[in-house]
RNA sequence: GGAGAGAUACUCAAGUGGCUCAAGAGGACGGUUUGCUAAACCGUUAGUGUGCGUAAGUGCAGCGAGGGUUCGAAUCCCUCUCUCUCCGCCA
């Protein structure tokens, strides 16, 4: 939710950076008029509850106070009504304005306007026939998309033996080198609540992309930012505790609503997939480095692992709906030939905190205000694992491991032997 | 799942329709006294959200949340959330 002052003070100026994310004109405007007219009737509302505040006597009234009094009640119901009216309008369009983006962000309609910042590692040069991840992990028996089909449904992988075992230690190795880097882990509910949903922005506009429980008003939650970022809902913070980063690992779930016949095959778009993600809470003058430390921290994954990747700002039109920055990662996959999304660090300025409620309380000026959050991915797992499993794979089909996942694995290879169980 | 009890400010807590635009106590902070500390005494302590105003300021809301009744609600009614106790079930 933006500032309501920052949209009338400087309301051109709102207006311009919101069109530019593909924001409707209509809907700004009717915002506008929408807030003038709000105003006027809260005015007129304090005004007559002012003036019935006055006029209530100690005791008993007269009849004759009983009868202008009973007029003053009606006329504030009467004003009240309108004004929860028009309120209730209000936040339903203030509920959808996305966040403004910040100056540093690149102009532009849709994701070819991205603009790539860095590109870290070389893609290897492959002397044999790259296969896709899904390929290799079939064959080798360590991922299972038709079983896991029969057991739930499409967009659901099952991972067996050393595909398992990799999954975890990809998981412990993310979560001990955030912790190194001062981090602190969380492990966390997966099912969240409707106003958990509100505050991170997933609600109400993306109600389509989340899964319910039926019956209930639970929803599974689609990113470990609705937990970690509501841990701090309606809470104050004393401001030398800033920066707060924490992190978790948590299995998403996702309806993937309109990605029909998107990344069908393999790991990269999964219902239910496990993510480390990292959040920060910060003092609003240090959100935009933040940032940048937010991004090193997520990259140092893809460095440790030894895996080449780029970086990419997200233009104004690709930038998601509650951010107003955005650094995407994007991880090399040989068997697709380019870069694949395996993290998005954001900075969500205020937008978050205000919808949520989180603030910081500086004591000896005795001031509130909101705080700025951010996060990111660190990483989305199963995408890391396809990455892996790609970018490792030698030429009898196999899967090198990396040196820092060694330890977790105990092995050198994941090879083609034999299956490891009948089934 | 059943039965009961609760939720008031930093904490404890009074408060069954107007005398409370929330008493009192503790704590915290400030002051008087004091060689220093303590005690005693005096004072402050409703954070927050939001409107108007350049500002000083001023209005409105706020007693778990949301509705309702009423001229008037912490108080009465309805719905919900959470906490606690007991019973049942359970990894």
């Amino acid at each position: 939710m933006l500032n309501p002052k920052l949209i009338r003070d400087n309301t051109d100026k709102v207006k311009d950076k919101l069109l530019s994310r593909g924001f409707q004109e209509e809907q700004f405007n009717q915002y506008i008029t929408l807030d003038s007219k709000w105003r006027a009737l809260l005015q007129d509302v304090e005004q007559l509850k002012q003036d019935q505040n006055k006029m209530i006597p100690k005791g008993k009234p007269s009849p004759e106070q009983l009868e202008t009094l009973k007029k003053l009640s009606s006329s504030i119901k009467e004003k009240q009504e309108q004004l929860k009216e028009t309120e209730d309008k209000l936040k339903l369009i203030a509920l959808t304005i996305p966040n403004v983006p910040l100056d540093s962000v690149p102009y532009g309609t849709s994701e070819d306007d991205n603009v790539e910042i860095k590109k870290v590692g070389e893609p290897q040069q492959f002397d044999f026939q790259v296969k896709s991840h899904d390929e290799i992990g079939i064959d080798l028996d360590i991922l299972d998309f038709e079983t896991a089909a029969k057991i739930t449904g499409s967009r659901f992988v099952l991972y067996k033996g050393l595909g398992a075992k990799l999954e975890r230690a990809l998981i412990n190795f993310m979560l001990e080198t955030h912790e190194d880097n001062g981090y602190t882990e969380y492990l966390l509910p997966a099912i969240v609540n409707r106003d958990s949903l509100y505050g991170t922005g997933q609600l109400p506009k993306f109600e389509d992309d989340q899964f319910k429980l039926s019956d209930t008003d639970y929803y599974l939650s689609p990113t470990a930012e609705v937990q970690l970022t509501n841990i701090f809902r309606d809470e104050v913070i004393e401001e030398s505790r800033l920066p707060i980063n924490i992190t978790a690992y948590t299995p998403c779930f996702r309806k993937e609503a309109g990605s029909y016949g998107k990344d069908i095959k393999g790991l990269i778009r999964q219902h239910q997939f496990n993510k480390i993600e990292l959040v920060k809470i910060v003092n609003p003058k240090n959100s935009e480095y933040e940032l940048e430390k937010l991004l090193n921290n997520a990259e140092k994954i893809l460095q440790l692992l030894e895996i080449p990747y780029r970086v990419v700002t997200l233009c104004t039109g690709d930038l998601g709906f509650t951010s107003a920055k955005t650094y995407d990662i994007e991880v090399w996959l040989p068997s697709q030939g380019k870069y694949r999304e395996i993290s998005s660090c954001s900075n969500f300025l205020d937008f978050q905190s205000r919808r949520a409620m989180i603030r910081y309380k500086n004591i000896e000026e005795n001031k509130t205000n909101y705080v700025h959050t951010l996060n990111g991915s660190g990483l989305a797992v199963g995408r890391t694992v396809a990455a892996v499993i790609e970018n490792y794979q030698t030429k009898d089909g196999n899967i090198r491991i990396p040196e820092v996942l060694k330890k977790y694995l105990k092995v050198e290879e994941i090879k083609c032997l034999k299956k490891i169980t009948s089934l």
